[in-house]
DNA sequence: GTCTATAGCTCGATAGAC
DNA sequence: GTCTATCGAGCTATAGAC
């Protein structure tokens, strides 16, 4: 059944957050889900593939996240503000376990793994999506730079947030990317000062 | 003899920073090194004592780096210029391999490793240096939370260069670093634009 | 050089649904 | 009977340790 297959999958999502793609085992994510091994590679064959349809499941949660945000917020001001919120809800998991996109990409870029590009895909989600809503907002020409920009933050503040454990900080640094946001004006270097008059 | 042991130690370094600890075994080392498995344990016992030579070695190593920067450089807003720029002088590695410290850090965090600790100590020592260049700056009170500010913003854009490979993006995101940096105004709330008369 | 543990993986057998 | 899910023994390679 499929159902199984299911399981394994979120098991393995888990995990792979966890403790990392490469030191979890076949019987790690078997004795979570209660089967045997024999059972596991009915499912999967390779332990790739598994992680590729970790990193499916991952895209198509993501797709479905982003579309609910631009369901639920009716501004895309409104919805880059969900994004970073992420910071604060997931904050818990992000200290002890840092970004499961960044962390995964970083990853698969040192074993030098097949699926490498795929986890990239999930990334890239988040740029595109972020990069329509600078669009929206009235920034044609930098909303790509604006978006990786706003992406690289997450990130580092993710990497910090883990090394440190530092919860004010998390709070902190998204109280700047929300003013960073409020005053990001149309296709303006935001770090400079306004424009003379 | 002390030789081997460094070259030991120099081998492990790299492969470590390139293909993650975990995914270095000892042949890995001993093959890059040229010496016999057994001629490997008359240095190091376990694979823990080697990751702990090598992250002393990269304190060691980092310690001197901030040292050489405080003097080459006359002002704190060089020195910190100095290490934004970074990114730019190992762009090459970075965009392969991401930030040998972060991506340690994440990684050992992972492992929920005994060095985890010990390696935070590394990126410690840069949160520590910036604070004390802030401070020189005259941010006594915003020390601290601009070093890490400016921290994960160089994270940040190490993890999006490694997945994207993009260099024009690492130099546009250290240009804007130095633009902050440079209207970065003692104790102010470097966010927002500049007070009115 | 050898030993042990474990990782990834294969495969034959069983049990039940259809 | 076929098909699918399940189990668990066991194989090979290699990592870490001594």
């Amino acid at each position: 059944m499929t159902r199984t297959r299911e399981q394994i999958i979120d098991a393995a999502d888990q995990l792979f957050y966890e403790q990392g793609f490469e030191h979890t085992s076949f019987s790690n994510i078997a004795d979570t889900v209660k089967i045997s091994r024999g059972n596991f590679y009915h499912h999967f064959k390779t332990k790739d593939d598994i992680l590729q349809a970790v990193i499916d499941s991952r895209l198509t949660r993501t797709r479905q996240m982003l579309a609910q945000w631009e369901q639920d917020s009716a501004t895309p001001q409104a919805r880059i503000v969900a994004f970073i919120d992420i910071l604060i809800r997931n904050r818990a998991e992000i200290m002890r376990h840092g970004c499961p996109v960044g962390t995964l990409c970083t990853e698969l870029a040192k074993l030098d793994h097949g699926a490498r590009e795929s986890a990239n895909q999930i990334m890239t989600l988040f740029r595109d999506w972020l990069r329509e809503q600078f669009k929206a907002m009235g920034c044609p020409r930098d909303a790509d730079i604006k978006a990786l920009h706003l992406l690289a933050r997450t990130q580092g503040v993710a990497t910090l947030a883990q090394a440190f454990g530092d919860e004010a900080f998390i709070r902190h640094e998204v109280e700047q990317m929300r003013q960073w946001l409020a005053q990001c004006t149309p296709d303006s270097n935001h770090h400079r000062p306004p424009r003379k008059a």
